[in-house]
DNA sequence: TAAAATACCTACCAAATTGGTAAGTTTTGC
DNA sequence: GCAAAACTTACCAATTTGGTAGGTATTTTA
């Protein structure tokens, strides 16, 4: 029930990003030192970040990267997802073929209901959010109100 | 962010020795059948069961393991913690020494919050809500009240 | 009292995942 | 043309996951 260092690091260098938006192309080894994770590790991370359409790349002298979306078009979910695949505890909520005994099974409306329940609290966390340090119990756990509670 | 197979067989073995209160003790071999988990797999995941104060088991002929308490008395959080550890998504969240960074840090209460919604859900469930069946959204959800919002 | 059924214990193992490092190649601005 | 930058490919050690194998200790019952 860990998220790993992919997912860590990757949300820590898409809120460095946002936070310097105006400074044009940041290159990776400003990222790199400023948050303290190696580069060569972050450049194997950046390619997931990339195929989700997260990064707006340059390359060559003065390159970098910069954030392809405004702050708030990013939530912590999918960063998630992109970075370490879906945020479901267990597979057989994804798709239920995988499992061999999920008729009758008494266990995996539990599984369902905290990949919702992670699912509501991570996608209602936008980026911008956590730059402004706009991530607070009372606010996250609102998203109840939307499901009519 | 997965829960591996031993917080989830340990609740299936869990769940089956809920439906047989009745029949005293349950040799594993029909555990292991009746819920098609190897038998060999399960002596492995049951001493973190039986350290938790669990299982009561019973050697020799005609012995077997049941519940050591009332199906009312297991959350599905305590056993998933009892087989899987903290319940916690980074090791942050649980002691901040470990953090080099966690002053200023702005993904940190994420988890932390996280970590507390994905408790109060868990903890939420008793086995005997399991083997009932009473485990749907909107009595999960539920949980946000006490929260007083 | 012996046999059978049971929990319990110790070792081992293969595959996947995690968390990296190393050494380049390609592209671009100055 | 040089230097800075992204990008690519390859490698690697440690840990976790998901088991299997084989044996020992204890208890009931025939």
């Amino acid at each position: 029930m860990k998220i790993s260092t992919r997912g860590r690091y990757a949300l820590r260098m898409l809120v460095e990003l946002a936070r310097r938006q105006e400074s044009g192309y940041v290159p990776l080894v400003e990222i790199s030192e400023s948050q303290n994770i190696s580069k060569k590790y972050l450049e194997q991370i950046i390619p997931l970040l990339s195929r989700a359409g997260f990064l707006d790349a340059k390359l060559g002298l003065r390159g970098g990267y910069r954030l392809a979306k405004p702050a708030t078009d990013y939530t912590v979910g999918d960063v998630l997802r992109a970075t370490e695949g879906s945020l479901a505890p267990v597979a057989c909520v994804e798709n239920e073929g995988d499992c061999d005994h999920c008729d009758g099974c008494r266990t995996q409306p539990i599984w369902k209901n905290l990949a919702e329940v992670v699912a509501k609290y991570l996608d209602g966390i936008t980026l911008q959010d956590v730059l402004d340090r706009n991530v607070d119990l009372e606010r996250d756990i609102s998203f109840a109100d939307g499901l009519g509670i």
